[in-house]
DNA sequence: GGATAATAGTTGATTTTGTAACTAACAAGG
DNA sequence: CCTTGTTAGTTACAAAATCAACTATTATCC
């Protein structure tokens, strides 16, 4: 692994590339949260999200879903028949519009959720302590922009 | 979407939780480097930082650029091959150990490399310019820490 | 009202990734 | 040397993501 290149002005350097750096430190923090839900849970990425979305937010439809948290809607229709096989959520015909679901937790759909937020809460709260208070509300505030959403 | 649960006192919320945070910053900046380097260069996620770790760093093995951006081996060598198949890449058998393949970028690599570099600068600073630059500094310094490339 | 377009969600075919097992080369200790 | 273990990289098969096409329902507007 020598040295070569960068003969010329050298002012990029790809470890302080945002987009390389933001996905670096998702993919790393998030590790350990993803042993939870996926070795203790046998879940999906998705799937965690699509329960986190009904149990922070209440009852939603998939498009909700996906529109909040970007996910494509073949990904959220495929998390929602499989964490309705588990029995965590139920679907509900919208009378109004019947090309509608509202999708909900089951009571055990909730009770999984509340474990996954407790460790979750603990998982977040170890992360921030790596920072000052003021330094991990900056982090979170720019990371809410650079996401979209303000 | 109503709102309901969170009757117990609501100390989380998912739009604050860092991994999900983190992931939808990353997911969202990348979007339009993405456009580029797929649309008009036809590569994918792991090549471009395949290709960027050899235009950036020079000569590095498969497991080099493995640890260093922490991608498992099996996702380089298959990034590796189809850089080799579009003659951005050269291999060349290390003789202290015929184990080991020392990967380089073919003249025209180089050129790829650096129009993407250019565009990758630009995009960079125009995702800096969203705060100010002491922010930005800490911003970097805070991922690279959650990255664990210290 | 009836054609046309738009929306919610699903399904199928293709591509990409992940996991394990594999080959080939080197290393260490007897 | 010669077993046993380790490392670099590839390959095969299963799992998952992507993209396009599909059904069913509602909205638009002439």
């Amino acid at each position: 692994m020598t040295q070569q290149n960068n003969t010329e002005k050298d002012e990029f350097d790809l470890r302080n590339f945002l987009p390389f750096l933001l996905n670096q430190a998702a993919e790393e923090s998030s590790l350990e949260f993803q042993r939870v839900y996926k070795d203790r849970y046998g879940m999906l990425r998705t799937e965690w999200r699509v329960l986190f979305h009904l149990g922070n937010y209440g009852e939603m439809t998939a498009r909700d879903i996906g529109s909040r948290a970007k996910i494509h809607k073949t990904k959220v229709s495929r998390a929602v028949r499989r964490l309705e096989q588990r029995r965590y959520l139920q679907r509900l015909r919208d009378d109004k519009d019947r090309r509608v679901e509202r999708l909900s937790l089951t009571t055990s759909g909730q009770a999984v959720y509340r474990e996954l937020r407790g460790i979750a809460r603990d998982y977040d709260a170890k992360l921030a302590a790596r920072f000052t208070t003021g330094e991990a509300a900056l982090l979170r505030m720019m990371l809410r922009r650079l996401a979209g959403m303000d």
